[in-house]
DNA sequence: GACGTTTGAAAACATATGTGAATCCGAGTT
DNA sequence: AACTCGGATTCACATATGTTTTCAAACGTC
């Protein structure tokens, strides 16, 4: 699953709240996951903020960059992060890490799906999406334990992915554990019935979560 | 501007609402639109319908697909189009058409940019961003004149595109003409005051559109 | 173990946007 | 000129979601 490592890769650490990456900055290494979570997202200025992508344990912050010079997004850890750092230089002249590629399809296509749901799903749907997807992602990574997984996304964090607000997030966390299609407290998720919250988020046969 | 041509390529033409892909097919050939507007968009099975980029003369439809297997979305033109079509094996074994990799880049970013603008902007934000991002790339395609450009999106497609309904981008659209931040009437857009228009989009300072 | 800070929960209320239906208008077509 | 037909417009009304505030529980830190 790691790529492999060169010599000048560096095993690092993070704690929440820190950058690997500003807006409007040149990019100078690409980090993968090894433990914890962190993402990408805007501001705008008054405040008003959109996670546009989750990182997860195995995943490259940022694939897209080596098509890119300067970031448009920043990314920030969500929690303690320990990654591999390469310098960018690297991945622009040498091979990519493996299986970069299918990620860069992965994350692209995500992106489309996340769009969908942020211009024409409902609150519970949106949620839905998004938990499944996650849930789906860990146990990907090897994560999962049955049908639970941790999620140490705060309701906040929630709402800046799904467009919506924290409080009704929590309304609608709610009402959705009332009804049993989740369980969801302390930064741990279980689904008791996937296919049922697969219902409820609205994808097709064949979208991918 | 024009790539170049090659033997395996073929000019083609199509009416409005045909497909260049389908949803859940593979695709078998790159379009570069000459002439007409194309999108890309995915529909749920209720018939909500988002759609998730637009193209232009100039772009390439879909630049992201010599990277996957399988459209996720469908390709639709929304006018007639006049178009170079490339066989897509060509693409995965020879040269890229020149300037993909940057289309392709930008198309990631604009994608970030349309979540920032479905998860947390006003009808009017939305709007703003989306009419200034057209006007824009016509420019750069040297398809504006002055400060005006064709736009041959009905409400509707505007409304699926920025999350919205008809009915309120109408309403939308009215108050801002009221205001005299725009012009759009036969499918024709004309922008009095860029930097107003700039302002209501909610955009940073370093925000391409 | 006490403190301050972050997060989750709740309630009351405000509003931007959606819904459904009718009408109007302009461009083609006969 | 009379007919279509897709799109634009308008209206009255419904509601999902946002806003503001308050409180309590959980958490990290010293």
């Amino acid at each position: 699953m790691l790529s492999q490592i060169a010599p000048s890769d560096d095993l690092v650490f993070f704690r929440p709240h820190q950058f690997l990456a500003r807006e409007n900055e040149r990019p100078e290494a690409l980090y993968e996951i090894l433990e914890g979570w962190a993402c990408r997202h805007r501001l705008l200025s008054d405040g008003r903020r959109q996670i546009t992508a989750l990182y997860l344990p195995g995943d490259h912050c940022d694939a897209i960059w080596p098509l890119s010079d300067v970031c448009r997004d920043a990314v920030v850890t969500l929690t303690n992060v320990r990654a591999v750092r390469r310098p960018l230089g690297d991945i622009h002249t040498l091979d990519r890490p493996k299986g970069m590629g299918a990620q860069l399809a992965e994350s692209i296509e995500r992106q489309s799906g996340w769009l969908v749901s942020l211009g024409r799903k409902t609150a519970v749907e949106r949620l839905a999406h998004l938990l499944l997807e996650l849930f789906e992602r860990m146990r990907r990574a090897g994560l999962a334990y049955g049908q639970q997984c941790a999620l140490p996304l705060t309701q906040t964090d929630i709402a800046d992915a799904t467009g919506l607000t924290a409080v009704h997030v929590n309304r609608t966390l709610q009402s959705m554990r009332a009804k049993g299609v989740l369980e969801f407290h302390s930064k741990w998720l279980r689904i008791p019935d996937l296919g049922a919250l697969r219902d409820l988020a609205a994808l097709g046969p064949h979208d991918q979560v």
